[in-house]
DNA sequence: AAGAGTTTGCTCAACTCTGCTCGACTTTGG
DNA sequence: CCAAAGTCGAGCAGAGTTGAGCAAACTCTT
């Protein structure tokens, strides 16, 4: 068995059990606990997992599939970076609404201590602000997407038909050389255009590294976004492409 | 278990089942009192909990659902009685709405193991069946009422005009002795309303001690409902009123 | 076929977690 | 107001976990 093929093994089983102790991934793949170990060590600095004392936990089922896996150490911080300068843009009373995705529950993250209005059918934000009684928040109906920790369906777009914010915090898998926004994920791209709809300003927040990226399905174009949050490591060109739409591209 | 998971299974309990003593969450988990005790200090330190003598409780203050909270806590057993003869009502395969409540967060909890969807504004039920992958599960929107455990607002009307189902398993304050359902929290009455409009069955589950009731405002008439699961204590002048409106009263 | 570089399993000292005990403190019920 | 019961935090020892170092096995290149 290849060593990377073992870690993408306790990925998976992760992700199918729940949180899972050095020794039974040990037994279960067939090598000493010390190979897991050094394994759950570089899964954790690549971002894929939570270390904790005995074992480790998942931390999201979102960019695993990820291409650009290799430079994914410097992402988690990159990503971080992202989130924690889009947050800082959010002044209190305002009202935002947030997309699906890791990126958002980090965003959602550095909100606390705001005195403003969330809004989200992401599942991760609203365990992280439910318990903040300064924020007043908004969730969005659906139907449970366990994998996923969120809610889309029919229920979810109609909700947003209905709200308004001034801000949209949006997330995505990769942005096009062309500066469209791509996503992978089928379901949520109706969702995505119904959030855009509903604010008045499109923020989109996307380390370096998803530029330029890839995806299935185009959510929109240079044109619907206002704002880019991104850091250093973006590719120039994309960038380019970006501020010659009007988009206002930000560096963490 | 890791301690990471007990520590997140700790907040969870605390959310489905309101403030918890040391010895019991100890019980629960299979670890000693000590062990809680450092769990517990360690996530008050982190903000996650309230730590208070004897035990903890989620930051928010408990769920006072309505002046019969107190007497709620001696009918426990009534009420359990009531929500697991509802409960063994529903069928794999169905879809039943979950109205607002302590009633309908013990009903989700016997509904575990059956194959169903469930529909609900009840945070208490979202966080006892979110887990639960045999389970469909559908979250209404709407705006987060952190006391109440629940969400309410236009967004879960509005939601409640898109969906149907089969059964709705309703919760009350109390029967007024002419069969009418009531209810103490204005913002809840349209709720109730949207829901007995989006349910063929229309089950309501009270225990004896909400025969005859009160309740600032009327939910709907006996005329509504299709089956009330109540136990032995129901005042039976009340239980005739029903019956003569053709209501099935089942006692559990 | 040999050498460089990587991966793996083992050992060991440091650290963390857990359950226990004990004295101090808080709550409860007279 | 007092005493009994329960709860708390500190300290301690044992069990388990961790990361570092090291040698053997393996892979890839030359």
């Amino acid at each position: 068995m290849l060593p990377q093929s073992r870690r993408e093994l306790i990925l998976r089983t992760l992700r199918a059990d729940g949180p899972s102790e050095v020794r039974s991934l040990a037994d279960k793949l067939g090598v000493s606990q010390a190979t897991i170990r050094r394994d759950l060590e570089q899964l954790d600095a690549d971002g894929k997992l939570t270390r904790v004392y005995g074992g480790a936990m998942t931390l999201e089922a979102d960019e695993v599939d990820d291409p650009f896996a290799q430079v994914a150490a410097e992402r988690a911080d990159d990503k971080d970076a992202a989130a924690r300068t889009a947050a800082a843009m959010v002044q209190d009373g305002e009202t935002v609404l947030l997309d699906i995705g890791t990126t958002m529950h980090r965003l959602a993250h550095h909100l606390h201590g705001k005195r403003i209005t969330v809004v989200t059918s992401n599942l991760a934000v609203f365990d992280e602000l439910r318990d903040d009684v300064d924020i007043e928040l908004v969730l969005l109906g659906g139907v449970v997407r366990r994998r996923y920790h969120s809610l889309v369906g029919f229920l979810t777009e109609d909700n947003l038909r209905q709200v308004h914010a001034g801000r949209l915090f949006l997330g995505t898998s990769g942005v096009r050389g062309d500066g469209a926004v791509m996503d992978t994920t089928l379901v949520e791209v109706p969702l995505k255009r119904a959030m855009i709809k509903a604010a008045d300003q499109v923020v989109l927040v996307a380390d370096g590294g998803k530029f330029p990226g890839v995806g299935v399905a185009r959510v929109c174009g240079p044109d619907d976004l206002d704002v880019v949050v991104t850091t250093a490591s973006a590719d120039p060109a994309t960038r380019l492409a970006l501020q010659e739409a009007g988009v206002d591209v930000v560096q963490a």
